[in-house]
DNA sequence: AACCCTGTTATCGA
DNA sequence: TTCGATAACAGGGT
């Protein structure tokens, strides 16, 4: 489910939280979601605590504790954050409940592809591992020279899976891969080589919808307007809001793509 | 009942 | 080395 703005969405739903001890943990502790860190551990240590707030880079989301306690939280395809009254029960999908005086913050995640981490640091100080993320795609450090670089490494890729790569696109997934190349009118299958006269372009239109997707879904869940692919991309029978042509339906890597042929060409 | 899915990772082979 | 195809993960919606 989650792309960018979805995740950054989720990350602050456990704002009212903030400030409030973590008097008690529940964990789901053979879930999948734990596969790379010690659950038990994670219950021990961070029962106590004070929750202090999130930030996001990509679709990662890292959790904020006091005394140097971090979660690091991924949310794969049906991964969710949200707060329940305090007398929540654990439900069968909630992998991790964190419960304090007034709520409960929970995770929860049906089909376990999404991931919780639990790491510990000097005070104040992201994991190690935070650091070393790649470029976002709103930081100024994501220009057209930034592209060209991707573009080049990745000459042979076709353009919707390499955008696609959370290494190079951090936070872009499907439906914003194809809403960009669609803006872009780019052919989704276009060798990502082949796109460098366009490459000023492609990185505006990228932005621009990193950028409209953090203004319309990030605050409080917002559909995005009908002048976006993204409203007709499901329906059978769509029709392409820029050219009124029948959107067209095609896998690549595995992956659903949408787009209009009239527009993109390639 | 069959098929779909806003994600990621391992493996195999060209 | 790089990249594509494929399967696997696991559950819910249509």
């Amino acid at each position: 489910m989650p792309e960018l703005a979805e995740v950054a969405y989720y990350a602050r739903q456990w704002d009212a939280g903030i400030g409030s001890r973590v008097a008690e943990i529940e964990v789901h502790p053979r879930a999948r979601v734990f596969r790379d860190t010690d659950s038990v551990e994670l219950t021990s240590i961070l029962t106590g605590s004070i929750y202090r707030g999130s930030r996001t880079h990509g679709k990662q989301i890292l959790f904020e504790f006091s005394g140097g306690r971090w979660l690091w939280a991924q949310l794969g395809m049906t991964g969710s954050i949200c707060t329940e009254p305090s007398e929540h029960h654990q439900e069968k999908h909630d992998h991790l409940v964190l419960r304090q005086k007034q709520r409960c913050l929970v995770f929860r995640d049906p089909r376990m592809f999404g991931r919780v981490r639990f790491f510990q640091s000097a005070k104040g100080k992201a994991p190690n591992e935070w650091d070393g993320l790649p470029p976002e795609v709103l930081s100024d450090e994501f220009t057209a020279t930034h592209l060209e670089k991707v573009l080049r490494r990745r000459a042979k890729t076709l353009i919707k899976p390499l955008l696609l790569d959370q290494n190079f696109f951090p936070g872009v997934g499907n439906w914003m891969a194809d809403e960009i190349l669609w803006r872009a009118r780019v052919h989704p299958s276009q060798p990502a080589g082949s796109l460098l006269p366009q490459t000023s372009s492609l990185c505006r239109r990228t932005r621009e919808v990193c950028r409209g997707a953090m203004r319309v879904i990030a605050p409080d869940w917002g559909d995005p307007p009908r002048s976006w692919l993204f409203t007709h991309r499901w329906k059978d029978g769509g029709s392409c809001p820029r050219c009124g042509f029948d959107l067209e339906r095609i896998q690549l890597r595995g992956r659903t793509t949408c787009l209009c042929a009239t527009c993109q060409t390639g």
